[in-house]
DNA sequence: GATGCCGATAACCATTGGGTTATGAGGCGC
DNA sequence: GCGCCTCATAACCCAATGGTTATCGGCATC
């Protein structure tokens, strides 16, 4: 039993497919057969059985794919933790959703990494059905936004912090906007819908609250939020923003709030670690910290768009792709499937 | 990194010598060199310098000995949890002090055993200081008797259950009881003990007791305190009983009390296991177990000899010995170092 | 300064791990 | 029946692991 091996197996667990697997890894697909055929031979369990399309996992499977995320994270946190053990500092690696990373996160680490001297802050943004596998995985410390997605035999400590409120809004030029009355939803839907790089994300509030309809709108990406809604000011559309956000075009008059059937879709975002000891010690200092007022304060405090300060302890290294294949789309030339 | 190497870096390092633990493992010690040698190379950390007589640890190799520990016992209970994934009845191991296992372990798991079907108990028997390894190396899921030794970075959670004393008895015949009056220490140490087969244990308050007094007696161990006790009633010697286990001899006559200063000593038994859910469900079952009155009515309960019934859930597998090289030294030929 | 103890290193060997390509074998969809 | 997808196996390769014995080097101790 090698930690490789392990590393394998929770993979293919996780992928149900040992194709998938060895495409994931970048080997070739006998390799992780045979590195399966060594821990069966070892733990002595078939682990897995072939079924007509795929595999399905015997009991030993499935306590073995729980327990060998839990080893391969320890190990990797293992070899951070030696790596850093010289130094003093402790490096805190933050993965946030798009969302709150472009409204709260800059705030929220720069007050905390100034409260705390000597901690160097990682950010990285995905989507929140990364977050339980980031975590697991020991590739971040602490996740901030939407509740993970629950994952069997994971426990995590999740604790709410901040809620938010989205609404639909658009220009005051906006046909929908100029009656004035409730907008039906099918109508509503019908429209283009402007949207930060991540789109509406299916786990959050909003995103449970859209897909339960009857169609799906066509969504607009446009690189931030903040620049898609300029882009409803400039009458481009309508969006689903945060009510915080909007809240100043709204009383300048450049927005107006369309009284659309279940808004405003109300969220939480969350500070979410491993529980049971297996957080790091800078994640629980800072998942302590979002609940404090001080941290509320520097979220909500209303401000110009800040360009994050040179020198920040504060680091984003990188913008996954919140869907695979999906690019920007520019507003001037809709892609082929567009309205 | 292996876990082999991991393996063997935590015997060094709770060794603190690569001989010694070559000597453990069975194999060369270039053997061990090579293993910290790559651990050292894949984490890039000395791990360990050399010091004049044997080694101290970096930072890192702190860490490092801690965390191992944890991988490898996450992965010996893995490899336990795979192979008993198909039987429905989860076994528990549970180790237990020599005093606890001859006077209370019996009648506590054939009561739990009997409450909770399907379950199936293994007792394995050693010395306090051996309850943290067993648990730490998933050798044992929960440690009944003294509070286990406290080791930096394992957390457990230890449960105190039941209360006993210790009393210092004697036949009515033995010259220190004539006398009726109290019996100074010193006088009393110049006396050989009758004892179990532990001796008087160092983790346990009798052993803190014992162990701060100038001079320490001479030990004669018998296979069981029962032995003990009976050698004391045959006047063979003074013995550091337990009051509940002495008190029915007591009230007969056969033995008396000695007035000694410091007892009773106290003590507690504790149920013990590793925290922060990395115990098995089993061990949690049982430490909430023991607490209940049925438990302390099970312990508690004066009974014969009893003859552990054949078909019994509960299966003692050894008696580790209690020191060493140390045998069971006869009352008739007292061995070199004797009296 | 000679002696020992203890860890590091060298030279060597067998086994395993992890990888490849090529091929086999079973079930599902058409 | 045919192809196709999926996992298993075979044959082969290289590198790393884990083990040995023999030797070297630093540092106490006497």
């Amino acid at each position: 039993m090698t930690l490789s091996q392990l590393r394998t197996f929770a993979l293919v667990a996780r992928l149900g497919s040992l194709h998938a697997a060895a495409l994931a890894l970048g080997i070739s697909e006998p390799a992780v057969s045979a590195a399966l055929a060594a821990l069966r031979k070892d733990l002595d369990d078939p682990l897995f059985v072939r079924t007509g399309s795929g595999i399905s996992f015997t009991a030993g499977g499935r306590r073995l794919a729980a327990r060998a995320d839990e080893i391969v994270g320890l190990a990797e946190q293992l070899r951070r933790e030696v790596g850093e053990a010289g130094t003093a500092i402790a490096s805190l690696r933050v993965v946030a959703s798009p969302a709150f990373e472009e409204h709260a996160a800059g705030a929220l680490l720069e007050t905390f990494t100034r409260r705390t001297p000597g901690s160097r802050v990682q950010l990285d943004v995905r989507s929140g059905s990364g977050f339980t596998p980031s975590l697991i995985w020991r590739s971040a410390d602490i996740a901030l936004g939407p509740r993970p997605q629950a994952v069997a035999d994971v426990v995590l400590d999740v604790v709410p912090f901040l809620r938010y409120q989205r609404i639909v809004v658009a220009s005051p030029a906006h046909p929908l906007a100029r009656s004035g009355a409730r907008v039906p939803l099918a109508v509503l839907l019908s429209h283009p819908w402007l949207t930060g790089p991540a789109g509406v994300e299916e786990l959050t509030e909003e995103g449970r609250w859209l897909v339960q309809q009857d169609r799906q709108p066509d969504l607009v990406r446009l690189p931030s939020e903040r620049e898609a809604l300029a882009a409803a000011e400039a009458g481009e559309g309508v969006m689903l923003a945060l009510a915080a956000v909007a809240r100043e075009a709204l009383r300048g008059g450049k927005l107006v709030r369309l009284d659309v059937e279940g808004t405003p879709v109300a969220g939480l975002w969350c500070a979410s670690t491993l529980s049971l000891g297996r957080a790091s010690a800078g994640a629980r200092l800072l998942q302590r910290f979002v609940t404090t007022p001080e941290a509320s304060a520097a979220m909500l405090a209303p401000r110009a768009r800040k360009v994050r300060r040179p020198g920040s302890a504060v680091h984003v290294t990188l913008w996954s792709s919140p869907k695979a294949g999906t690019a920007f789309r520019s507003r001037a030339e809709p892609g082929p499937d567009g309205p």
